[in-house]
DNA sequence: ACCCCTCGAGTTCT
DNA sequence: CTCGAGGGGT
């Protein structure tokens, strides 16, 4: 085929498939069978992959899952994508058996377990409506990913519907990798194209998976392995092997080396010993109860389900040399000590620099500037000094730590039983002020477009900006100058003033947020806007909770998940005439909406107790109820408790309910009070 | 005076 | 991802 015909073939099969994602997606009215909407994306597949060359961002096919603004859409996964729990050795299994079976109550009986090899790449989740693949999406968080649901129908692994019968949604989870030889020959590609090169194959997968033009997804060598269940409108299975061999059924690739196993230690060395000689990099072994009853009873503590362990192979380590230390300085003042390494290159990656947290760390490692030390990067990806090397020429003397700011000179103290160094220059420190300063425009707080870190850094340190205010006070009547800077242009510059002119509406949870007062975060900065309301309000009560003792104080420290150390640290921040000239002086720049009315009723986020023998409702029942209403149940009054439900014969919690001024319903009243959450 | 959990902060590399 | 610290509960 020609290049010239191929682009008027892409373009048609582009419109042609953008015409049938929409009627089926949207519509819910596809005029053609699975089968042949298959053939077509095949069809585009190939002819895109043969001409990568064509692919380009304006194709109504590659656009299916994309947020309007660029990148991806967000997705909230029904069911979270949990980590799991890792195991080093032999006693980490032997005591996570030990643990499963002190929860079931089991003493000796055998334990079925069903091993698959941990792929280094990418989790994904994929639903399936009626047997048919509807979306698809990343990892993320956990708790939300991103929509990929047309790169993920490019790869030739994944059964865009599903052979045989399956409940009528059921989501499905997997890892999407590439293969040791793909991915050589692919860099190989890439490199005589003089394209961009991947560090290594997980990489590789990750960059094909985000891609925003799915035609380009479609030129990548990706495998998918199916290995887990996510929800299901009904019965699946009744163990995790038969699972499997569903997903097989469904016409899903399974690891083949997955299997039933008596002994895990016999397993995993036999996996260890087979590891060089796979197609695909994997990084350990999970093992998995393989009874699914037993699972939903064992159920997850924090993160991770307790019916199941990923034990890790040794992690990968390298010997280089410490160059030095550096200090680095966070927006609280924290001064981090940082390896600078001879760059050595650790499973796959190359490695400059790696955190040593702090002095402690140092002097119990005993480490030294011009030691060879050995560096690791573990199960996760951050790579960490594990010591000097024994034996090895140590460097000369023990390393001490500055007892002031590298950056502005001011003491360095540390708070008696904490752990880091603190930089005490506060506003006087420029580090510290710039560090704010990106906080400031990050992801989860203005989160301003065209104004990242580095840009931020630049602009502070010419003096453009001294603090946030004057990113809308300032900035924007500096367009021109912007415009003709090295890196910018006209277009970039008017962007940039619009993205800040955008941003002058923001909500009050953001907003306190991006002050980066110490200890609030993301959560506590949407307690705070849920509970005063409006900016004015909390502006004003904050003021007044600089008094110790005030009824403002006592009120900020009497919300759920606000204690002393956090309204200390409040009150510090508003005790500081210059943090308030500044908040007044941003504040003035901007629109702060009021936080959204208490979602849901008057029960989210109260902390409740049950007491007395109910009788229309059963324990569990009532504490469904209150957690449908975003309610928080516990076990024991305190003066925390926002509300006491008195069954029959109460005893002891109810009077002490009383003694504390803590709000008292009956079973009625409660029932009257949450009637929306019953059943649940 | 404990234990468990959540949150915050810091960090690496592509 | 991991650690430390705060918060809330027992």
């Amino acid at each position: 085929m020609s290049e010239v015909k191929a682009r008027t073939e892409l373009l048609r099969l582009g419109m042609e498939l953008a015409r049938h994602d929409r009627l089926y997606h949207a519509e819910d009215a596809p005029e053609i069978t699975d089968a042949a909407y298959d053939a077509l994306r095949r069809r585009y597949n190939d002819v895109a992959a043969a001409f990568p060359g064509l692919v380009g961002a304006d194709d109504p096919a590659a656009k299916v899952g994309a947020a309007p603004g660029g990148g991806f859409a967000k997705i909230r996964h029904g069911v979270p994508m949990l980590s799991l729990d890792n195991a080093f050795g032999p006693e980490d299994f032997t005591e996570f058996c030990a643990r499963i079976r002190r929860f079931l109550g089991l003493d000796e009986a055998a334990l079925g377990f069903v091993a698959e090899p941990k792929i280094d790449g990418l989790s994904i989740s994929l639903t399936y409506e009626h047997g048919r693949f509807v979306q698809g999406a990343t990892r993320g968080d956990g708790t939300e990913g991103e929509d990929v649901t047309a790169n993920l129908r490019t790869l030739k692994d994944l059964p865009l519907r599903l052979k045989g019968e399956a409940p009528a949604r059921i989501e499905i989870r997997g890892e999407v990798f590439m293969t040791k030889a793909d991915f050589l020959a692919m860099n190989a590609a890439q490199e005589s194209a003089g394209e961009k090169m991947f560090a290594n194959p997980r990489n590789a997968a990750a960059g094909g998976l985000r891609q925003l033009d799915a035609r380009i997804t479609a030129t990548r060598p990706l495998s998918l392995f199916a290995y887990a269940m996510g929800e299901a409108s009904g019965p699946v299975a009744e163990t995790h092997w038969e699972y499997l061999e569903r997903l097989r059924a469904w016409g899903f690739t399974v690891n083949p080396l997955s299997r039933r196993i008596a002994d895990a230690a016999a397993f995993q060395a036999e996996v260890g010993a087979a590891r060089a000689g796979l197609a695909y990099d994997i990084d350990g072994v999970v093992y998995k109860l393989d009874d699914l009853a037993l699972q939903r009873r064992l159920g997850f503590v924090g993160r991770a389900p307790r019916w199941a362990i990923a034990w890790k192979f040794p992690a990968e380590q390298a010997t280089t040399v410490l160059e030095g230390i550096d200090i680095q300085l966070g927006r609280t003042g924290a001064l981090t000590p940082v390896a600078r390494l001879v760059p050595v290159n650790v499973g796959g990656v190359l490695v400059r620099n790696a955190t040593l947290h702090n002095a402690d760390e140092i002097a119990r490692k005993d480490i030294r500037i011009g030691d060879t030390v050995i560096i690791q990067r573990a199960g996760d990806v951050i790579p960490q000094v594990v010591g000097p090397v024994e034996g090895a020429p140590r460097g000369a003397a023990a390393y001490v730590f500055p007892a002031v700011c590298p950056a502005c000179g001011s003491a360095a103290v540390r708070a008696p039983g904490e752990v880091v160094m603190r930089c005490t220059g506060g506003l006087a420190c420029p580090a510290q002020v710039e560090e704010r300063l990106i906080h400031f425009v990050s992801r989860g707080a203005f989160d301003i477009e065209g104004l990242g870190e580095k840009t931020i850094r630049e602009f502070h340190e010419e003096g453009l900006i001294g603090g946030p205010a004057d990113i809308f006070s300032r900035l924007p009547l500096l367009e021109a100058e912007i415009a003709v800077r090295e890196g910018w242009g006209a277009l970039s510059a008017r962007n940039l003033v619009a993205a800040i002119a955008q941003r002058r509406g923001i909500g009050l949870a953001r907003f306190i947020f991006a002050l980066g007062i110490r200890r609030i975060g993301e959560a506590n900065a949407k307690l705070l806007a849920r509970h005063y309301g409006s900016y004015a309000n909390w502006r004003a009560q904050m003021a007044a909770a600089v008094v110790i003792g005030s009824e403002a104080r006592s009120d900020l420290g009497s919300i759920l998940g606000i204690g002393p150390a956090i309204a200390e640290e409040l009150a510090e921040f508003f005790a500081e005439p210059r943090n308030v000239a500044a908040l007044d002086a941003l504040a003035a720049e901007l629109t702060i909406a009021d936080a959204e009315a208490r979602g849901g009723g008057e029960l989210t986020g109260k902390s409740v107790v049950f007491t007395g023998t109910l009788e229309t409702l059963t324990r569990p029942e009532a504490k469904a109820m209150a957690e449908k209403m975003g309610a928080r149940v516990t076990d024991s009054v305190s003066k925390k408790t926002d509300l006491v439900v008195v069954g029959a014969d109460a005893g002891s919690k109810a009077r002490k309910a009383v003694e504390l001024g803590v709000r008292v319903l009956s079973e009625a009243e409660w029932r009257a009070l949450a009637g929306g959450g019953g059943g649940g």
